[in-house]
This record gives C-alpha cells, structure tokens and sequence, in this order.
DNA sequence: AGAAAAATTCAGGCTTCTCTCAGGAAACTC
DNA sequence: GAGTTTCCTGAGAGAAGCCTGAATTTTTCT
C-alpha cells in the first residue's frame, strides 16, 4: 500500500541457483514496485509461472538441472509467451544468446549493475504493453535523457556519454533532488560485485559535470559527508 | 500520548551484544513511539522474529555466535523479508556492507548519531509502506526541513547547511516548543559517545541562528540554564 | 593483433567542516 | 547595581572530504 500509481503493478519471477543474486534482485525490484516471486531451479520455475502468472521472467541461463534455454524452451512449446530477461557469465559465448534480441526477450552478462537491470525491465515491459509504462525519457530543467536511444541533451545541446556516465546520470535524474549516498550510487550505477575504490564516483561526477556544464550552469551538486543530488541550480 | 498519526505503530528489534548500546537505541525508538524488542546474539535475534514479528531489524554485525550478515542471510531463507539496518564498526571494509542499499536496507556505522538512526529508520519504513510514513518534510512556521534533499527554506528561500547544522535543526524541528536539554541535544544529534567540548553546542546554535534570522525573526530560543527551544517568536 | 576508447586507480592540492578557545555580552541573583 | 553565572560569537588549527589530471589497466573495435 504505497503510491502505486499504476493499479497493476506488474509480477516479475527472478530464477536463479544462487540465492545471493536472487536475493539481490528480488530485493531490487521490490524497492521498485514490483511483485517478486524466486525460483532456484528450472522445474520450479515452470511450476512458478503456472501459480504466479509473471509479466515477466528474469532467468539465469547457467543452472544445474533445466537450464535457462531449456525452460524458455518448455514455455514456448506451452505457448506461455512471457517476455524472459536471462542472464548469463560474462564469458559465455555469444552464439546461443544472440537470436534472443529479436523477439522480445533480452539478456545481460553478470555482473551488471542493478539499475540497468531495472531499465531493462522497464523496457521489455513498456515494449509488451503490459505496464503503465513510464516514459523512456527522464527529464530535469532542460535536461534531457532519453533511455531508448540513450541519448542526452543539454539545453538542446546533444551530448556525449560513455556507458557509466550515461548510467550514473540516470541515477540521478531518476531521483531528482533526493540526496543519494555514496554507497546508494556504487550499488545502484556500479556492477553489484564491484569492490573497487569508491573514488571512482568522484572521478565519474567530475566527468559529468564537466560534459554537462557546458550549456548551463552546474546541476550537480555535493553533500558533503552525505553524497550527491541533482539540483536546480540556486539562482 | 504524542503525536502518533498512524495508528499502527512499528515494531523493531535491535540485536546488539553490548547491552549499552542496545538499551540507548531502545529508549531513543520507544521515545519515538515504536514498539521495540532486543535481543543479545544471532539466535535470540531468530526467536525474536518469530514471536516478535519485527517491521525492521537494527543488527549489529559483529557479534559472538551467528553474526549479523548470518541472521540477514536465515531470514532471507525462510523469506522473511524484513528490512534491515545494520550496525558496524567504523573500520569494517565496506565490501560486504555495500549491496545492502540496493534492497530497502542500509546500515549505519558506529558511533553514529541517534538522531540519524531514528531518521534512517523512518526513511525505510517509509519505503517499505509499513507505517502512514510521516512525510520527510517537517514544518515550522515558516521553516520547512525536507530529509530527502536535505534542502532547507526559510520563508521560501533555500538555506545552505551543512551536515551537523542539518541534523541539529532536524532534531529542534522534530520536537517544536520542546525545551531540549544540552545534554539530550548532544546525545541525539552528536555521535553518542562524543566527549569532546559541550560548547560545541552552542557554537553550532550560533552558526544555525545566523543562517535562519536572516529571513525572519528568531526561532531559536535559548532556555537558560536548560537548553535549547525552537518556539514562535513573541511578537 | 594492434589501436583506440573506456574504466579504474592514484596522488596532490584545495576547499570546507568541525571543534576548541577566549573575550565579551547578556541574564540572573542578591 | 555589583557580582556571578551562563551564553554568544569570532577566529583559527587541524582534519576530513572532495576534485581533478594523469597513469594504468581493461575492454572494445577494426
């Protein structure tokens, strides 16, 4: 009973043998509204469908047993026709996962970072129709982002982003003037494994900022000790 | 007795093994009208969610027995699915720590702030939809103080704080007209085994004073002898 | 494979914040 | 109104936090 705009908030089963990554994204997607169901294995996601009735399956393409081809497989035949996202090593070869673009489908390399699997989602189920579909493009001031063709404007200004730029943008403008912790960014922008030096954010920031500045005044602003929030500018 | 819009108050447990700590977080929620529980290690922790029945767990990490990363990792088994607020110490690395942002959990560092705490634990529960979430904003007169962007307007006009100022004003917004001791004012808003200078204090008054008055009359009050107020200005 | 681009790490320098201190002002007491 | 206590506020040292350019590693593209 929170703001649920949309009536029908839409059901996502995630399906994955490691408990970790269930978790993580089922936790994900609760926070963003979604109903969540988790399966560890194939067999028990096939019965998940019939009981759960997703809109959507995330599905881990590497598990004992079933493995996910296997289950999308059994649910084609069934003519189930449930948009799946799978998810994959990062070295699995590309053959298998390639023809999967083409329907509806889609698939990301582990690790990945949370708000893009959320976007992802957000996407094939705006594509299916089947949920109140926000807009793929955020705006803020004259700020532009357009999550399709992940392009960026400033003031009508195209600008050019590279892949975590882009991202750690849309972080921001998906929670305009919320002030976002350090920690919440590197969750949320970064892949969810990444360890690395947190200073990464600052180097990132000072990216943005300088691409984005160019066509008005700073956006960005810092909360020392907290984090970072995008903000209008005071005047 | 107090404010209590919603009439559902929450329940939270908090496990911690050092009974002081313990008993300061327990007296600061139930004065905050949450009903509350403790518990000294992982497994009474586990007990204690059964009966109990927890809308948010505060969990220190580091524990005798089962820690807290654990306990975390047996209730997401048994899909309890309560959010959670970790304690740790200052120098855990942040490895394990971070990813617990990316669901409706956070954690806190030791020695933190009560306020903070009383805070963050508001914004999850917020989240969670489990209590008629008091809005982040908080108002008086015509001071506003919004929690997620930290922003701050008096009559309108954005104030620039920084981090203690902000936290200073929040916890004299969150009790207007109260008279607030030293003594409570430096438990609350200052890490709570802070042993420095108690003129701290009055210094940070000073700076906020100087700030606020300059759109409007003072709404600081100095209670001699006692502490502070916030209190409409006699006219 | 080689080149280019992107991502990350690193370090120096700079800014801002926190807290201490001390002198003076204000408020109480008698 | 003098003495005493309490409080206010400016100044400044030290620390913490942040920014940014440059070097290094990794990835991608041709």
């Amino acid at each position: 009973m929170i703001q649920s705009t949309d009536q029908a908030t839409a059901r996502v089963l995630v399906v994955d043998d490691e408990p970790n990554i269930a978790d993580v994204i089922s936790m994900a997607l609760k926070y963003n509204d979604f109903e969540v169901a988790t399966a560890g294995d194939g067999n028990q996601a096939l019965e998940q469908v019939a009981e759960f009735r997703p809109d959507l399956i995330v599905l881990d393409v590497m598990m004992p047993g079933l493995d996910g081809f296997q289950v999308a497989k059994r649910l084609a035949e069934r003519s189930a026709d449930i948009p799946i996202l799978f998810l994959t090593a990062r070295d699995t070869t590309d053959d298998k996962i390639r023809g999967l673009t083409i329907g509806g489908d889609d698939y990301m390399t582990k690790p990945f970072s949370v708000e893009e699997l959320i976007a992802r989602i957000k996407v094939i189920l705006r594509r299916a129709g089947r949920t109140a579909a926000d807009s793929p493009r955020l705006t803020f001031l004259d700020l532009e982002l357009d999550d399709d063709t992940r392009e960026v404007f400033r003031d009508g200004h195209p600008i050019e982003l590279t892949d975590t730029e882009f991202r750690l943008l849309r972080y921001l403008m998906g929670n305009p003037r919320r002030v976002l912790s350090r920690a919440q960014i590197l969750d949320h922008v970064w892949e969810y494994d990444f360890a690395g030096d947190a200073r990464v954010l600052e180097t990132y920031v000072s990216y943005l900022r300088r691409k984005l500045d160019k066509y008005g005044p700073g956006l960005i602003v810092t909360v020392r000790g907290v984090g970072y929030a995008l903000r209008e500018p005071k005047d």
